[in-house]
DNA sequence: ATTTAATATATCAAAATGATATATGATTGA
DNA sequence: TCAATCATATATCATTTTGATATATTAAAT
């Protein structure tokens, strides 16, 4: 088989703050945690019937006055299953940079391209940046309560990793520049 | 239909330098490439086949003494598509930190727990940066020809974000340490 | 000499992506 | 006002990828 759903963790995790349907869920995972998970619609529906099947979560169906909606509520079994991930010793952390892979394999195009291409995550980085420090200023202000605290620590991660980035950018286009102006070869 | 595949750019690119076998890229992934790509012989041996098939790539076999292997050889068109790929425009880099998935939600366990898992992944970072010094060291030495400017920019990314996670681990502990000692609430 | 490790190709179930289908309620602007 | 557009809501599907396993040969180690 392959790897254990790691799609359960994110919504057992949304799940243990409120009840959520599954378009709820999207759109959490859209915000902050967009930064270091992504998932989709085709892996969040399955995914809450299946967990529902294995008593994780229960469902109820709310409809007063708006459009019927099916909530989701999570059981012990899954807050036990949560709580036994974040104990879990083993991780995988699975990065997939188009960028770095773009600029490993840029010499069968001209140094241009690469520049190009390191300017184009540059600005993205930048973006991604302004963003991450709004976060970053509203969680300072309740730090002292709750959850809030890793909330602030997963988003300072974010940030102090694309200040990296921005700075590594630059003294990659410095390097690129200078070979530009000075062939050797 | 999902995304184009990924892996073909991969292998294309590690193609354009030299013939290989299925098992040679798995390799070649497994090295460098994995700090921000990887692959599986699952999708290896498919997309081989399909991109014969599709005239990117030409394959013989060889067995001279030694047992059967197939060895992949690029094309013109495989080169093209290559070069079309690293112009394009949109790129995305689809990161997974199952540590900072831990982190956001390990508000349901004891502080001891997201300590341990921060420790965790410091531990882990300080071996792969120790791996990349290596490779940058021995990339440095022949930085002037082809294409070794590129792998060294890329080496120096990991290098500079892994040394921004280890400043992160430090600054989270203590953080995490202080309001241990203190408890607010 | 025998076990273990490396080479080599292939397949499979499970998981995830990204797109699309479908339908309703809310908002907007011509 | 009424059509168009957008947000909500659930679901499915083909394609891609993962991670594991199957199978077999050759090389190295004990």
């Amino acid at each position: 088989m392959a790897k254990d759903r790691k799609i359960d963790m994110v919504m057992l995790g949304l799940l243990s703050h409120e009840d959520l349907t599954g378009y709820d869920i999207k759109k959490r995972i859209d915000g902050v945690i967009s930064f270091f998970w992504k998932g989709s619609f085709g892996s969040i529906y399955p995914a809450l019937n299946d967990m529902e099947k294995n008593g994780l979560i229960e469902s109820r169906t709310e409809s007063r006055g708006a459009r019927e909606k099916i909530l989701y509520h999570i059981m012990d079994k899954g807050t036990e299953s949560l709580k036994d991930w974040l104990r879990e010793e083993q991780v995988s952390n699975d990065l997939k940079y188009e960028t770095l892979l773009k600029l490993y394999f840029g010499g069968v195009e001209e140094r241009d391209i690469t520049l190009h291409n390191i300017e184009l995550f540059e600005e993205e980085t930048r973006r991604t940046l302004s963003v991450l420090r709004i976060y970053r200023d509203n969680l300072e202000k309740v730090l002292d309560d709750g959850d809030h605290l890793n909330y602030y620590l997963t988003v300072t991660f974010g940030i102090d990793t694309y200040e990296a980035y921005l700075k590594w950018c630059a003294k990659a286009k410095r390097i690129l520049e200078e070979r530009s102006e000075h062939p050797e070869k």
